[in-house]
Parts: C-alpha cells; structure tokens; sequence
DNA sequence: CAAATATATATGCGCCTGCATCTAATTGTC
DNA sequence: GACAATTAGATGCAGGCGCATATATATTTG
C-alpha cells in the first residue's frame, strides 16, 4: 500500500499538476468574467455586493469588521480599505461599538439596500453566463463539495 | 420537462450561489496561500515561474508574448509588464522577430533556467500543503474534469 | 493598579492591475 | 503601390493589494 500523491521528489507529477493549473485558470478567468461583466453593467465590484448582503443579513445590528474578515476571507487591511470606499459612497455606515472601543459596528444604508436589490438581476446574469450555464445542477454540486475540501479546519 | 437553474427571477438560489461562491472565496484562498508560501521562502510569484515553465518548453526557439498570452490566460498588458519585471531580473531575453517586426521573442536565460530548478521544491510544497493533500488522486481528478467544463470554447 | 501584552482597526508606501490610448509594423483594397 | 484597416506590443494614469507599522483600547500579570 502506498500513498498516491507520495515521492514527488524532482519532477512535477503531471495529473495533481494539471488539476492546479486549471484551478488557477479557471477560477481567476470566471471571476474576472463576472467582474467585467458587472462593471460593464456600471456596477461596482463582486466584493461589494458581497458584503452588502452580508450586511443585509445581519440587520439592523449590523456586522464587526472583524466577523465579516472571517466571512469573507479577506485580510484586515483590504476589508478596511474597502469599508472605506463603500462607506464614502453611502452604502454603508460605521458605528462605534459600545462593547468595545476598539471596534466598530458596520450598518448597510438604505442607498445599500436598494444597490443589492439594482444589482442582483446583473449578478445574476453574469453567474449564470459565466458559470452556471456550464455545469448541471449535480456537477454544481460536486464541484461544491470538492472546493470545501480545499478550505483548512 | 424543465431545466434546473432556470426561472431564477428575483432571488438567488441558494445551491448554485453556494457553489459560486465557494469558488470565489477557496481559489482566492488557495491561491494566495501558495502565493504567500513562496514568497516567504524568498521567490518571485507563481506567475514567473508559469511563464518560466513555458519558455522552457519552448526551448531555444522561444515564444511570442501572444503565445503565452493565450496559454496563460493573462491580458495583454499585464504579460507585457510582467516580462518587462522578469527581463530586469534577467530570466528571459526580448529577441526580435524575424518573421514579424511588430512582434518578439521571449527566450528563457540561464538564469531562469536556475531560478526554475531552484524554486520548484518551495513551490510543490506549497501545492501539496496548500491544495494536493486536502485531495485523494480521483477528487483531484473529478475537480480538474469539472474546473475544464468551466472555460469557454 | 501599573506595566506588559494582546487585539481591533487604520495607514504610508511600493508594486500590480485595469483601462484607454499610443506606436509601429502588417495585411487588405482598389 | 498608396491608403485604410488590423494587429503586436508598450505605456501613462488611477485605483487595489500586500507589507509593515501605527494607534487606540482591552486583557492579563505581577
């Protein structure tokens, strides 16, 4: 018995290779289809949407930074940055945070609000286009589960 | 009969999206992860050596930008400023080309000969940790068939 | 409780990317 | 063969990202 993935001493073992690569294609070529997608429509940016529908789900709590990181996966300094612009275009606002002082409490506005509802018929084009279409609905789900797997924890 | 993901109206259905966005959050994830790695053990990022790769198959002949363009998937501007970067560092010589004078070719130098033999430990380990070893060989497989249905053509 | 340490978020700087446009060479048209 | 259209590649500019570090507050420790 033996490790398939084992002895990979010197030369790149071409199957898990090629499965890399395609990941980093792919992944980097749908995205960038679906951004460009949406700023053709004169949208802003994926990230944006994403985070006011995190927001939405939140309410009127509204999110820490710090909990959206995590969400998202993004690291501190671009969340920061990225707080910054949506917030300089009203979509969302920052609250102090009575529990502690160091942090902040993130509201989406109604100006957020009506963004998400304008966008979601252009995202949805674009996901669908651009990836959806693609797959049926169990290599959909297939490729779901393989993708978690690749996640740490 | 009636196709799955149609009639998506006025809300996002909640399988496919999940799907898409995993992909967002794991590739950007994965990708950077590697990124990182190899930058902590003091390499240039993963895009020189792909590039590296492809002129070393090419051999002495070399390859017009537009080629690993096309291979890559990169955008004409970022290849052209990429070389540039890579050519400073001396891994590959700007050659004109004969048969096109608008055109060129690149050729890798000894140099990127060294750095591809040097970098390829740091970098499969960055793989393997990153990416190989959360896979058994048939889910890297099934990823990289499912990945494939994702580019266009 | 003072001092040390840790945590939440912000920011200056340099590189990379996207967009639009430029230049130079090639191909097509009459 | 002159002129228009096309193609290969480069580049100025503005904005996004990574890195290191700053700032302010919170928590721990002696």
């Amino acid at each position: 018995m033996y490790r398939i993935n084992s002895g990979m001493g010197h030369r790149p073992p071409v199957r898990m290779l090629s499965a890399w690569v395609r990941l980093q294609r792919v992944s980097q070529r749908v995205l960038s289809a679906v951004e460009s997608d949406l700023k053709a429509a004169g949208y802003p940016p994926l990230a944006w949407y994403d985070v006011l529908l995190q927001l939405k789900g939140a309410g009127a709590d509204g999110l820490r930074p710090l909990a959206l990181q995590s969400e998202m996966l993004l690291k501190q300094y671009n969340l920061s940055r990225l707080l910054d612009r949506m917030e300089g275009e009203r979509y969302l606002e920052r609250q102090p945070c009575p529990e502690d002082g160091r942090g902040q409490i993130v509201v989406i506005t109604p100006d957020g609000q009506r963004l998400l509802t304008r966008m979601w018929p252009a995202y949805e084009a674009a996901i669908q286009r651009q990836f959806a279409a693609q797959l049926t609905a169990e290599e959909t789900a297939q490729l779901a589960r393989l993708l978690a797997k690749l996640l740490p924890r």
